[in-house]
DNA sequence: GTACGTGCAAACGTTTTGCAGCGGG
DNA sequence: CCCGCTGCAAAACGTTTGCACGTAC
């Protein structure tokens, strides 16, 4: 247990969110929950969060970062974007909202709910539902 | 040359639209741009391209398959569709449109134009412009 | 104590690349 | 004839997995 680099009130927050999805408080869970959720909607890649977790002196594994954010996705407690070929984008803001892409840096931005509107959308085909609308406006630079 | 699994009609076509381009008219770009554009629009991914070019007779190697994939589509012939985190789907209907995705069965449906309207969609954010706008409707077996 | 989580390294599937030889123009 | 294309094999990339050890509960 030792020394994490949070606080004991951050700390209790995440515990309870963990168990509360029936995920055990481990303290490599415990980190990445705070660095996902401890600073407002997030969007991550496994890499720029394995960068993250490196910095706090726990080392926690590439392996790892995988599992937890596959098993977070799994809980509910993550979005999967996907948007790039190239990696697995993971998303903190769970309301059903949307994305541009700035291609050049590879970069999510969410859109403003005031700025976008659907018209109208169809229907399933026979034998399938609809389970997500996603919309996503890519970006060049100007 | 040979006995290419095309008529002369069929080939010439082909070997324009490769001309066009600035793509020299090779067999294997021959075979590739038939299986492509010579059955309307189609939604292929690497693999299935290269099944159905094994079955031609000539050996179309995979890189080969890849290579020409990514020529059609920098040379503007195929759009790519991003969609699935485990392949590249790429689609012979260059004209701005929206799909159905079949999670099941990884598969793309076109959505008809009639049966979908885009209601207000933001303006990109300062320094960017907007590069395409993509609606993706995922689909789970009801 | 025990079931679950973790780390490591190796495996995986897709896509890309280096290079020698081939073939279109 | 020459440059670009092709095929092969190997590499590269992000991601997953098997297994021994560690740890939360």
């Amino acid at each position: 247990m030792a020394n994490l680099p949070l606080t004991g009130q951050q700390l209790n927050a995440m515990r309870e969110k963990l168990q509360q999805s029936g995920l055990r408080a481990t303290n490599q869970r415990l980190t990445l929950a705070h660095l996902l959720f401890g600073h407002g909607n997030r969007h991550v890649t496994a890499e720029l969060l394995y960068k993250e977790a490196s910095k706090t002196g726990l080392g926690i594994s590439l392996a790892t970062i995988y599992n937890t954010l596959n098993q977070f996705h799994e809980a509910g407690l993550l979005r999967e974007v996907i948007i790039d070929q190239n990696r697995s984008y993971f998303d903190t803001n769970l309301h059903e909202h949307h994305h541009f892409f700035v291609e050049s840096e590879a970069r999510l931005i969410d859109i403003d709910e005031d700025e976008i509107s659907l018209g109208e959308m169809p229907n399933a085909p026979a034998g399938f539902r609809t389970d997500s609308i996603q919309v996503v406006i890519r970006l060049k630079d100007a």
